[in-house]
DNA sequence: AGGCTTCATGAAAGCGCTATCATTCAAGAT
DNA sequence: ATCTTGAATGATAGCGCTTTCATGAAGCCT
């Protein structure tokens, strides 16, 4: 609680308040300064560096000279306060470790620097309340749009987003009230039980995340459920392992599935780290994949073109998700779109680690 | 170029601007509404939020009752631009899409956002320019520290640095003039090569990420270098190659080597990553892995002890980085050290990817 | 040539908050 | 009783920029 001088430059009430003081060592010069240099208003200075094209083609440069002379950075606060814009986008993911979701922010990312804006990141590890510190953080920090995961969230971040008059976009699961770019996981869950079904498994497992709070593995459970009922067939709980989102975590469930008194012939993993850590942990056990066992994870992470056996997945777009969350997001704030849907297609890549049932 | 109409209120100059105006449904609650509910003055409310103590009970809960009633929430930009701080640290990474500085960063952030403080993350692709251009970007945008990784870097992206004077920290690598959070990778590379040396390997070959703009990679491949010199080896250009910092990048990486005459009995991949797909392609050609051919990662990421064979690595502390990077910040932020340097311990785990040259 | 645009610039009012300094009042010291 | 002192609060000047609105100087038309 004690900070007396301002960390920013030595006394600002020692040098001359105003004009050309002699030996002034200014830290950082203003807009000011560079429009005294220049000799012309401040208004000119903060139009040459935001509409060049109002200024004359001299003074637009005289102003330029004088600020490169002068090393002068405009100061994005003040900016901010003045203009209400911040060019900062949030991202708030579940984890950033996490090559989903941290390819996404990647693809975002790059999308946004094109446009002069930056991410501001949070996460939560999958802890709504902790979601909703985030919304409030970065809120009050200031943002122009904010992309959330996910449609499910506490009662308090949805007031709070709605009152905020923030553009939002909601990625990988949406909601019409808001702008989305989904993919629809249901179908995921659906195309990979589909699969193995046809391929005659009739006893299938699925290792899945952890399902509170993650309405992205619950719509893939779902739709894996669905694909099974439609062809006749049960999923008892039994054979549903719910697990931390980790290769080690698709090892663990795989194990219980194995252990059954009457195991699986298939089994999917409500992400390709699961999938792969299910054939590791199956090879492990001298278990052939795909020939006594078949395996599909959802998600096509890079990796799972080059494990072996390579894994057959559904393909989710993860970057082009990040991407168009950018996109949109900067559309809604030009106010050229509202509330835009977008379905991003997925489809079934078959491998080599999926076999016909013995 | 089109934006007349302010997006933040309806129009600012219709309601009257300052007293209470009948029915003026004023969008968002300023500190200044919250002192005329509260009945004191702005400076009060102001220090409610910032420095509670030095209030009367009363005061506090009247103007928190004031501004729970208003719906208020401080505005981050005026906040900042009056007190010059931002709560925001900025993180310059070559990519998030990398598990390493995903995984970094996801601590930095969880360390950080403990204490209030959010973090702008930047990617620069391994492009010196656009690093530069994302420090010039995070400091005009204001933040009160800058995580960067690696201590190679443009001219001008040191001097927009150096005449900030924000705090930096460097992550991996570092340099005496700044704090910085390393680990030595140059050891990381000798105690691979090392490693395999003793197994009584004689040809070793490395697969190492793009050297350009890569002070990692390089620092890696020199140790590896030196411990094979040290050995009386050689390490002819052939048996070096550089890829992009994928799995495919490994696996292709495995393959030149494998194709070449006289291929290397021993391999190290400069991250797991290009390890893992030694491992595959490997396996692939139905080359026994390590029966056949020893391989040896750097970073002990977490799928490494999960495949089969376990990997055998040098571990570097990625989470600690970033958490450790974070505190590095906050406590240069508060004055409380300068330059500090933390040098990380890593070592050798030695896994199942690595046997005796036959 | 006079009036009407259009264009380039200037003047100045904030944006919402923090921080300094001044003020008040009550309690302890003399 | 008078003087200090300190704690709680108020008044207010900016932080550095954007953005109307106003102004003067050309350009254009009839």
């Amino acid at each position: 609680m004690s900070k007396q001088t301002s960390p920013k430059q030595t006394s600002p009430k020692q040098t001359s308040p105003k004009q050309t003081s002699p030996m002034s060592k200014r830290v950082k010069a203003r807009l000011v300064d560079v429009a005294r240099d220049a000799g012309v208003s401040p208004a000119t200075v903060s139009r040459a560096m935001a509409q060049p094209d109002l200024l004359t083609a001299e003074t637009l440069a005289r102003v330029h000279d004088s600020a490169r002379k002068l090393g002068y950075r405009p100061d994005g606060m003040a900016r901010a306060l003045a203009s209400g814009r911040t060019m900062t986008i949030g991202a708030i993911v579940p984890t950033l470790d996490s090559t989903i979701f941290a390819r996404a922010l990647q693809a975002m990312q790059s999308a946004l620097a094109r446009e002069g804006y930056q991410l501001l990141v949070a996460s939560h590890e999958m802890n709504p309340a902790a979601e909703t510190e985030a919304v409030r953080t970065l809120l009050t920090r200031g943002v122009d749009g904010l992309m959330l995961v996910g449609a499910e969230r506490s009662q308090d971040a949805a007031m709070l987003l709605r009152s905020a008059g923030v553009p939002v976009v909601l990625s990988w699961v949406g909601t019409p009230e808001c702008a989305a770019v989904t993919v629809d996981n249901e179908l995921a869950g659906h195309l990979a039980a589909r699969h193995l079904i046809g391929l005659g498994h009739r006893r299938i497992g699925l290792v899945v995340g952890h399902l509170p709070f993650n309405d992205r593995q619950q719509a893939r459970l779902a739709g894996a459920r669905k694909a099974l009922s439609e062809a006749g067939l049960d999923l008892p709980g039994a054979l549903v392992s719910e697990q931390g989102l980790t290769m080690a975590g698709g090892r663990a469930g795989c194990a219980r599935l194995l252990d059954l008194g009457e195991p699986p012939s298939g089994i999917i993993g409500g992400i390709d780290l699961f999938a792969i850590g299910c054939i590791q942990e199956a090879q492990s056990r001298g278990i052939a994949v795909p020939e006594a066992l078949s395996v599909v994870g959802i998600d096509d992470i890079d990796m799972s073109a080059h494990i072996a056996p390579a894994l057959t997945t559904v393909m989710i777009p993860t970057a082009r998700i990040g991407q168009i969350c950018a996109a949109t997001l900067l559309a809604e704030i030009k106010g050229e779109r509202r509330h835009e849907q977008v379905a991003l297609p997925i489809e079934l890549v078959v491998r080599q680690s999926t076999a016909p049932a013995r």
